[in-house]
Formats: structure tokens, C-alpha cells, sequence
DNA sequence: GCGACAG
DNA sequence: ATCTTGTCGC
């Protein structure tokens, strides 16, 4: 699939921020309820401890039904930013949009490894990836970051609302019984509502989403 | 002002 | 993210 490249890449932070900024207005909160080929991507790193920038990044594209693979692609590269918290989506961004122009089908959502509207500055690496692609995206976290919340019920389905600068920005929702929670949250063209019907529906088993597991164990074992 | 902070 | 053993459980 192809790609678009919206701006210059950013030799500072206060660079990273301003596009993040300018990028902010273009994502769109609403769009499909369903969807066809659901891609996963995820990022494995291995390097030297503290100065580590070599990087795997995979996509693993799965068939809506069966949750199948139906594609993967696996590249190579290096971290292309220093790890910030807030700026997080520069270092992975461009060996996943190779992962993604290498694809020979089109996804028609994009499950992301980390945040989308819960972000200091709303617009975490799902709006990221979403806008640049134009695909539906969401992002799955696995710890907390933005917001304050209330724990989810112990059932399956359960969740509470993340609330940050007077907003709702996503949602603590339980996959699995009695499991932490994962944080979900909307990347691109897609409902909070929908967000967590698909994230439920990709979870039939693990606490993470099967496209995210995908894609992880196809970087790690790379 | 200080600490905390997706992966 | 990664550095790492054992341990509990399906």
C-alpha cells in the first residue's frame, strides 16, 4: 500500500511537537463500525542496553473471520528519534510505514502497539499512523500513560473511561477475566464505541489483541 | 517547581 | 523496549 509523507522529519523535539500539533487537526473521530483485513504492527528492539537503536518492525495482516494471517512483512532499521515519552511514535514511525508500503494488500484498520487521542498533546502514534495512511487506526496500551481512570469491572467487556483535560480520551477495558486491563484509545476514523468493539472482538483469547500478538512474535523471532 | 511519563 | 530465574498453571 502506499504512504504519504506530510512533513519533513524532525531534528528536535520542539520540531516533533510542532508536527504533531499541525498533524492534530486532521484526525477524523468517527468512521466504519466494521472492518475487513485487520493489520497488527508492533516493533521489537535489540541493542547494547542504554544506547540501544536497532529495531524489527512487523505488520501482520489478519482475515477478519477467522483471524488468520493473510500477510506479513517484517523490516529491519533503526530507531529514528530518541525515546520521549510523548514523542514515542518518531522513533518506530518510519520502519513501520516500510513494513506498511511493503504490504500487497491494503488493511482496513490498523491495530497500533501504544496510544492515539490518550497523548499529551492528542495525538499519540495510532493518529499518527492513521493520518499519514488515511486508514482507521486505534491504539492499544499496556500500562497507563495520560489521564486519570476508575478500575474496570472483573468481567471481560468491563471498562471505565480515561478522562484527561476535562475529556474522555479512551478507555481501561478488561480482554480477560480478572487480567489488567489494556488502554485503548482512537487513532483515526474510528468511534471510542467502536474502538472497543473491535478490541474486544480481537481478543478472543490473550489479554493483547491477536493482531498485535502477530505482529510481536514475528519481530521478536526475526 | 518537581516528579512522572506509551515503547 | 531490554537486562533475567524460577515458578505456577493450562
Amino acid at each position: 500500500m502506499r504512504v504519504q509523507r506530510l512533513h519533513p522529519w524532525p531534528a528536535t523535539a520542539e520540531e516533533a511537537e510542532a508536527i504533531q500539533d499541525r498533524l492534530r487537526p486532521r484526525v477524523e473521530l468517527s468512521g466504519p463500525t466494521s472492518f475487513g483485513l485487520v493489520a497488527g504492527l508492533d516493533v521489537h528492539y535489540h541493542g547494547a542496553g542504554g544506547g540501544d537503536d536497532a529495531l524489527t518492525a512487523a505488520v501482520a495482516v489478519l482475515d477478519p473471520g477467522t483471524l488468520a494471517v493473510a500477510e506479513q512483512v517484517v523490516v529491519r532499521g533503526k530507531a529514528a528519534f530518541p525515546y520521549v515519552p510523548g514523542l514515542f511514535a518518531f522513533r518506530e514511525l518510519p520502519a513501520l510505514v516500510e513494513a506498511l508500503e511493503r504490504l500487497t494488500v491494503t488493511p482496513d484498520l490498523l491495530v497500533c502497539d501504544g496510544y492515539g487521542l490518550a497523548h499529551p498533546r492528542g495525538f499519540g502514534l495510532a493518529c499518527h499512523l492513521g493520518v499519514l495512511t488515511g486508514l482507521p487506526a486505534l491504539g492499544v496500551g499496556k500500562t497507563p500513560f495520560v489521564g486519570t481512570h476508575e478500575p474496570p469491572g472483573p468481567e471481560r467487556g468491563d471498562w471505565t473511561p480515561i478522562t484527561h483535560g476535562g475529556a474522555v480520551v479512551g478507555r481501561a477495558l478488561r480482554t480477560r477475566p480478572g487480567v489488567k486491563p489494556v488502554y485503548v484509545s482512537q487513532g483515526h476514523r474510528v468511534s471510542l464505541d467502536t474502538v472497543t468493539a473491535e478490541v474486544l472482538r480481537l481478543t478472543p483469547r490473550y489479554r493483547l489483541p491477536e493482531p498485535i500478538r502477530h505482529a510481536d512474535h514475528l519481530a521478536r523471532l526475526s
